[in-house]
DNA sequence: GCATCGATAAGTGCCTCTCA
DNA sequence: TGAGAGGCACTTATCGATGC
């Protein structure tokens, strides 16, 4: 892909793509003519950086909330989006194409502009990319999940609200929504997975339960009563519609194979295939974060550092620098072995809290515990790295 | 304004457990 | 087996409420 050189182009071009592939950056008109307007206007446009130019369109989206002012900002972040489509295309693997992956992030342009925040001194560019890494790979997860769910696992993890806008979507009539939600009650009533630990896998009921989920049924049923193949097909039918409005832009594993009668997609999985991969996308994501939260977070974290006391920079240092141990630093410092564990603890949990409001309030980050868990990791390597080798902390 | 009291948080000591 | 951390009990520091 060619870069876009100048603040004009920036602010009024898109990215074409032909057939999967970026074939041009396309110019808008519109938008052309109003960035040209906006640069003529100002007399120190050639000094002005395109950072400014972002934050001047932010500032007129939040006060006026126009499309000129978010179409600019689109315009603006197609770099970001292609170069974290790209990255996030590579990194997992994806089956999806590079075009909707591009297109998922830019869906999400008006939640960005929402939620940036200048003062906290991030760029919109910078902001854009971490957003738009979280969006895709939460959609790739999601669209993964379901793909591998096998009819009964999604009909026993779908809501009501969900399985109704399905049927509603595909244009049936209301008795048949109505029959369609009956028989779904009487499944979620009757059936409970035994495999519950992963709702996934959860296989066909048997036939004894299929019974009693016809019984249930037919006995709530004024019309004629149904066989148990009948119910069965039935929420076939529901788990098929579902399905296609929940991700109607791909082709279903569970589809029939292209001329078989019998068999889909879904039974040529192997059996540790859903977990193996989300297994692999979550180590990725997690050494990913870690490496973006390190370089981030630097700052924030020698700043705090200073501000801890001489006696706890000691201790820090005996510790991660000179690489004694707690009963080392114990009899050095005239104490036990236990004070300096607590004391060690009560330190990195105070960089911790720092480092968590930190992102919390930069970077929006939610804090739970798993971000908590790869934090308290950054921060033990990087103690270690900024004791012994300040100069690549 | 000062002294007292109670609640709470933080620190410490001892012992023990977990893990590599 | 040693390093490090956690549980429990106790002490100390801090802070707000209350009374004089």
């Amino acid at each position: 892909m060619q870069t876009r050189e100048s603040v004009l182009e920036k602010f009024s071009t898109f990215l074409q793509f032909d057939t999967d592939w970026v074939s041009r950056w396309v110019s808008d008109p519109k938008l052309q003519r109003s960035m040209k307007n906006c640069l003529a206007q100002s007399s120190q446009s050639q000094q002005i950086s395109e950072h400014f130019w972002a934050l001047y369109w932010h500032k007129i989206w939040q006060t006026q909330s126009n499309h000129l002012s978010a179409a600019h900002l689109t315009a603006y972040l197609q770099e970001v989006s292609y170069w974290t489509a790209k990255k996030m295309m590579l990194t997992f693997s994806s089956s999806q194409s590079f075009a909707d992956l591009f297109q998922i992030s830019l869906t999400k342009i008006e939640k960005i502009l929402a939620k940036f925040e200048p003062q906290q001194g991030v760029t919109l560019e910078k902001y854009a990319s971490l957003v738009f890494r979280s969006i895709i790979r939460d959609e790739l997860r999601q669209r993964r999940e379901v793909d591998i769910c096998s009819d009964w696992g999604l009909l026993h993890k779908l809501s009501q609200k969900k399985l109704l806008e399905s049927l509603r979507y595909q244009g049936l009539k209301s008795e048949t929504i109505n029959e369609l939600l009956k028989a779904w009650k009487c499944f979620q009533t009757i059936f409970v997975p035994t495999e519950a630990r992963n709702s996934r896998k959860i296989p066909e009921p048997d036939p004894a339960i299929w019974t009693a989920i016809t019984q249930l049924y037919n006995k709530q049923s004024t019309q004629k009563p149904l066989t148990s193949e009948q119910v069965k097909k039935l929420l076939e039918t529901g788990a098929k519609m579902a399905r296609s409005y929940l991700y109607p832009k791909f082709v279903s594993v569970d589809a029939p194979k292209p001329g078989f009668e019998q068999g889909t997609f879904l039974d040529d999985l192997p059996a540790t295939f859903d977990e193996s991969l989300l297994s692999e996308i979550i180590a990725q994501e997690e050494a990913e974060n870690r490496n973006q939260m390190r370089s981030l977070l630097n700052a924030v974290l020698l700043r705090a550092l200073v501000k801890l006391d001489v006696p706890s920079q000691k201790l820090l240092q005996l510790y991660y620098g000179q690489g004694l141990t707690q009963q080392e630093i114990a009899q050095q410092l005239e104490m036990k072995q236990y004070t300096v564990s607590r004391r060690l603890a009560s330190h990195r949990q105070s960089l911790l809290l720092t480092l968590a409001q930190w992102s919390q309030t930069t970077l929006h980050y939610s804090l739970n515990t798993d971000v908590l868990n790869n934090m308290s990791i950054i921060l033990e390597e990087w103690l270690k790295v900024h004791y012994n080798h300040p100069d690549q902390a």
